[in-house]
DNA sequence: GTTTTTATGTCAGTCATGTTGACTTAATTC
DNA sequence: GAATTAAGTCAACATGACTGACATAAAAAC
């Protein structure tokens, strides 16, 4: 009886390549958010805090709307941890001077603090891989990682090396998203 | 005024690769489970649901506890997601033959389809990426990426290119876990 | 200068998915 | 026969999504 399932067969080798890629990103997410949610429960947090805490600590003076953009959740969702955020003294909103409507954001003292050891947490854990693989398996790494993220956000890890608002390297283009309010 | 965030600081770029790491993945995995959402809608199931047919797909005749394993959730979370799935015929159980306890998993037809549905969306999204990527950034890709998965489920990403069981494949060692019922 | 649009926020209700704790049943092991 | 294991159940609760409707203030368009 013929084993489709040999070596010999490049279809099934395909499958199974493609088949450990979906699992290690499962794998690697799961492990990734592991330590932070632990760090998080002591302030009463949850992941969505941390998602805030990270872009704006990233992207000081964040607009709502611009966070709303990369979280690709809803302005309701946003409000609820927001508004805990802002309550517990983490993150400030500063009206615009341009546009006052706007609201920007930025990290307290405080904030600062859970947002450094969140990051470095989890930084840890890239430097620990980075430095095991070696620099031409980063390279590599980061190109499947950019096809893997939809054209739309592939533009923040261009080249650019950090001297571009991390934000705002993807709003040229709108590209359409899913309903928001 | 000395700017510390010139290319000439490598602290900095550390720093700035590391981010951009960390970032990485939170778009690849936003993205990477977009669309399977979207199908996954058609039949009212949600996320959780995919994880257990994706690996009762993945490992036929999975037991309970296994999956349990896998998915790092408690028994009572996924009861109502497996009953669910027993319920509109997606997933089977069969007794043990050995240990008439163990309750076994597999995908019935229908589940099987659905499972082809779901994972050729992801498949094709890293299939797409890893050509466009070469099979040398391949490489480093699955280097980093075991990297940054706990050391408890490295050992599923081997060389063993689909001879042994996936799941199996970790269980040789318990590896502290998580208090669960 | 009125109207429309935009940015933000809020109230209310719902759903999906996770949690803890307590308990049951059946089968296996000691 | 007693203890352990695999699986399941009931109940209560938390988090973080969602939709829909509405409110306010500022900016932009007419």
């Amino acid at each position: 009886m013929t084993d489709i399932k040999t070596a010999a067969n490049p279809l099934f080798l395909r499958e199974e390549e493609l088949r450990q890629g979906i699992e290690m990103l499962f794998f690697a997410y799961r492990d990734f958010t592991s330590e932070p949610d632990r760090i998080l429960a002591e302030y009463d947090f949850g992941r969505a805090h941390h998602r805030v805490i990270y872009f704006v600590g990233r992207n000081p003076g964040l607009a709502v709307s611009e966070l709303l953009d990369v979280l690709q959740i809803t302005k309701q969702s946003l409000s609820r941890v927001l508004g805990q955020l802002v309550r517990e003294g983490i993150v400030e909103q500063k009206p615009g001077t341009e546009d006052r409507r706007r609201r920007h954001l930025h990290l307290t003292t405080r904030g600062y603090e859970l947002e450094r050891r969140l990051t470095e947490s989890q930084a840890a854990r890239f430097a620990r891989a980075y430095r095991a693989a070696g620099a031409e398996a980063v390279e590599g790494f980061r190109t499947v990682m950019q096809g893997l993220i939809n054209e739309r956000d592939r533009g923040r890890f261009d080249k650019r090396a950090g001297e571009r608002a991390a934000v705002k390297a993807a709003t040229g283009k709108p590209a359409a998203r899913g309903r928001r309010d």
